[in-house]
DNA sequence: TGGCTCATTATGTCTATACATAATATCATG
DNA sequence: CATGATATTATGTATAGACATAATGAGCCA
C-alpha cells in the first residue's frame, strides 16, 4: 500500500517539513524546484510556492530568485509572542482584573533615550491587579501633540492600556525586554522587596513617525513569558 | 490629479491598514467582501485574498466564512521574537565570539517540571563570550535516548547549542522568559554580584513526543531582548 | 584581469475560473 | 414556536497560464 501523495498546500508544507527534519534534505541543501516539486506532487506551482513561502517566512528555507530554494544553515527560530491587553491577559487565566490609577500629571517633556517624547506629555502610573494581588505596574507616558484626546481623561476607571488601543491607532512600536530590580514607587505598589528581580517590558509605539506612547510594564515577582517554537 | 490605485497585494494591504488606523473602518466594523474590493482595486480576488491573509494572520482582521471580514476588536499585537545561534547573536553585534565549557558529566534523570526529560542525560554547562566579557551561561540537559550521538561528544570547543541545530531536529518547542536573580556557579560564570536581576530564557524542545533537549540560558546584567510591532 | 552586457532561470506575483467549506439565513414541517 | 433540512454566501483553496523581477553566469571587449 502506499503513503497518500500530499495534495493539498499544507501537506505539501508538512512533507517538506519531514524531509527536513529526517534530514533528507540537510542544512544548505538545494531543495528541487518549485516546477519540479509541482510535478511530483501533482499540483499546481502555485501550490507548491504557498507550501514555501510560509516555510521560507518562519526561517527554515532561504529562498532567492534564480538561485532557488536551500534549507537555512542556521534556522533562527522565530517565536511569535502575543502581546494582548492586560485586561485579557488576566481574564484568560480565569482571574478577576482589578485596575488602580496611582498618578497622573500633565507637562512639558524632553526626548530620551528612555522615553523619545517631546512636548506636552500625559504621565500616568498605575496597577493592573488579579485576582486581588498586584499583577502588573504600568508606568506611561502619552505624548499629547499625537494623541491630544488624551488630555481631557484621568484613567481613574479605564486604564491608559486599553484606551488607547481603542483611540491611538499605531503603526509601528519597538519592544525592549530585561531584568530589573524592584525599587521605589514600583516595588511598593507590586508588594515586591526591594531588589527582588522583576520582568520589566518596554514598549514604544508610533503612529508613521510621530511618536504616541511609551509604556514601561513591570511584572510582578514570579512572572513568566511564554510561548511556542514550531508548530 | 488621482492618487494611484493600489495595483498589488502590498499597496492593497497597505491602503487596507490605512483604512483601519485612520478609522474609516473602525474596531468592529465589518468590511467589504473579497469580490467587492477586487472590483474597487481593479484586481483579482485572490489579490484582495492575499492581502487580507496576512493582516487576520497578525491580528489585525477576523475572518469568518460567509460571516465576512471584519476589524479585529481587540488586535493582539503579535511580535516575532528571532531566537538565533548565540555565536551569530553576538557576531552580528560585531564582536568576538569566544566559548567556554565549564562541566560536563552524564547519569540518570527523574523527569521534573523543571527538565523534563527521563533517563539518561547529558548535563553542561558553559560560557558563551562576547569580545571577551561573559555574555550568556548556558545549562543544558541533552537526551540520549533521543540524541545517542551526541554521548560520544565533550562539547570542549563547540558549544551544544550549534552542534544540536545541525544534528539534532526539532518539531516543536516551549520558550519560557524570566528575571532571576543571579546565584552560585552561574553568578560567577557572569562575574555578576549575587542578587543580580538577570534575564533567564528557558527553551524545552522535543521532536514530536520524544523530548530532545531542555535549557537555560541566563543572560549577562544588562541583556536586552529586543523585537519590532508593526512593519 | 577586470568590467560590461545580455540571455537564462527560479522565484514572485497576478488573473480568471472553478470548486470546497463553513456558517448563516430561510423555510417547511411537526 | 421549535426544529431540522436546505439554500445562500463569503472565505479558502486549487489551477493553468502569463508576465515581472532578481540574480547568476556566460560571453564579449577593453
Amino acid at each position: 500500500m502506499t503513503v497518500a501523495k500530499p495534495s493539498n498546500w499544507q501537506e505539501i508544507q508538512a512533507e517538506v517539513q519531514r524531509r527536513i527534519y529526517e534530514r533528507e534534505w540537510p542544512p544548505g541543501r538545494i531543495i528541487p524546484g518549485e516546477v519540479d516539486l509541482a510535478e511530483e506532487f501533482g499540483v499546481a506551482r502555485a501550490t507548491v510556492n504557498r507550501a514555501l513561502r510560509e516555510l521560507a517566512e518562519t526561517g527554515l528555507l532561504e529562498r532567492r530568485r534564480k538561485a532557488g530554494t536551500r534549507v537555512a544553515l542556521h534556522p533562527v527560530s522565530k517565536a511569535t509572542l502575543e502581546i494582548p491587553v492586560i485586561r485579557q491577559e488576566i481574564e484568560s487565566r480565569g482571574m478577576e482584573y482589578g485596575y488602580r490609577r496611582l498618578s497622573i500629571d500633565k507637562g512639558g517633556h524632553e526626548a530620551s533615550a528612555e522615553v523619545p517624547i517631546a512636548g506636552q506629555v500625559l504621565h500616568i502610573r498605575a496597577l493592573h491587579i488579579a485576582d486581588g494581588a498586584p499583577y502588573v505596574h504600568e508606568e506611561r507616558w502619552i505624548s499629547l501633540e499625537t494623541v491630544p484626546k488624551a488630555a481631557k481623561l484621568g484613567f481613574e476607571e479605564v486604564s491608559a492600556n486599553e484606551w488607547l488601543l481603542a483611540n491611538a491607532p499605531y503603526t509601528r512600536g519597538d519592544i525592549e525586554i530585561t531584568a530589573g530590580a524592584s525599587e521605589g514607587h514600583v516595588a511598593e505598589a507590586l508588594e515586591a522587596a526591594a531588589g527582588t528581580p522583576l520582568l520589566v517590558i518596554r514598549r514604544v509605539t508610533w503612529d508613521h513617525d510621530a511618536p504616541v506612547t511609551c509604556v514601561r510594564l513591570t511584572y510582578a515577582a514570579g512572572h513568566k513569558l511564554t510561548t511556542q517554537l514550531g508548530g
